[in-house]
DNA sequence: TGAAAAACATGATCTTTATCATATTTAAGA
DNA sequence: TCTTAAATATGATAAAGATCATGTTTTTCA
């Protein structure tokens, strides 16, 4: 459903979110062991991130990645679209190019509608939303 | 959520449940056209399948894999354990290892029940429950 | 204005998954 | 009992995904 890189990049989005500020920038390779993703890998994620505007960054010293507040009401399916380019959601549970609603396979009931669940609510929730939760102590990092 | 191999895998047992039976066979070359699988891939996943009983099957001339009364009431998280190992479905959406109903991870909520439904389903559903809704028209082969 | 610290860009390697090929075994039928 | 048709077993190759490495550019600060 997600790769690895996916939740990387989600991971270290949400890490940012709860540790970085404008003032407050953070190296890759700092972000890299509280997330438990591979220095260079996740490095290599977020500059990919910046690129689509999701994650902002500044070079040189003092710099690092860090969010916005633009970069906070991104909702999450951004993320992975941007990563695992859009396609690993979008098909059906069997990968059938001819299964919609009107002309389901025998598995879409069953998992399309747990899997459009999923993407809608990618859609709908932002990093801030998810913030929100990890502060009112209803979901915990570490990641 | 589900590898290749294992969409393969469950196209090719319910191909075998609408058309084959103990008196009619069905060879794997055959298979391969209307699921749209590769021949060589199909019959290696049929093999493994029927290695842990999933399928039958019967060498020689007249031979060929089918499905017996009681591959039918075989439920479809089989299939998937087979052939993805059964470590697939089993962790959080992050691949937390710590992640868990009392612990969530901050996708815990919004995915974890998602994933956790779909494999319930995966558990309660056998191989002739989607024979009859097939019969009954609520979804579609070929596949 | 030069040195250092950081992201950025690119590409190499390693690992897993998917796919293909081939020799062996079993069973049917002449 | 020989030939042939099939699954079975095993392993080789190809493609994708994950990981690592390294040189380039930008920015800060002395």
């Amino acid at each position: 459903m997600l790769s690895n890189s996916s939740k990387y990049a989600i991971k270290g989005v949400l890490y940012l979110a709860m540790k970085s500020s404008t003032e407050k920038k953070i190296l890759a390779k700092e972000l890299s062991v509280p997330i438990n993703v591979p220095p260079s890998y996740i490095a290599k994620l977020l500059q990919e991130l910046g690129k689509h505007g999701i994650v902002s960054s500044t070079k040189g010293p003092k710099g690092g990645f860090y969010l916005n507040e633009a970069n906070r009401i991104i909702p999450l399916i951004k993320i992975v679209d941007v990563i695992d380019g859009g396609y690993r959601l979008k098909s059906c549970m069997l990968s059938l190019s001819d299964c919609n609603e009107d002309h389901p396979c025998p598995l879409h009931k069953m998992v399309g509608n747990t899997k459009s669940n999923f993407v809608k609510q990618l859609q709908e929730t932002t990093v801030n939303d998810l913030v929100a939760d990890i502060k009112a102590g209803n979901s915990f990092l570490p990641l």
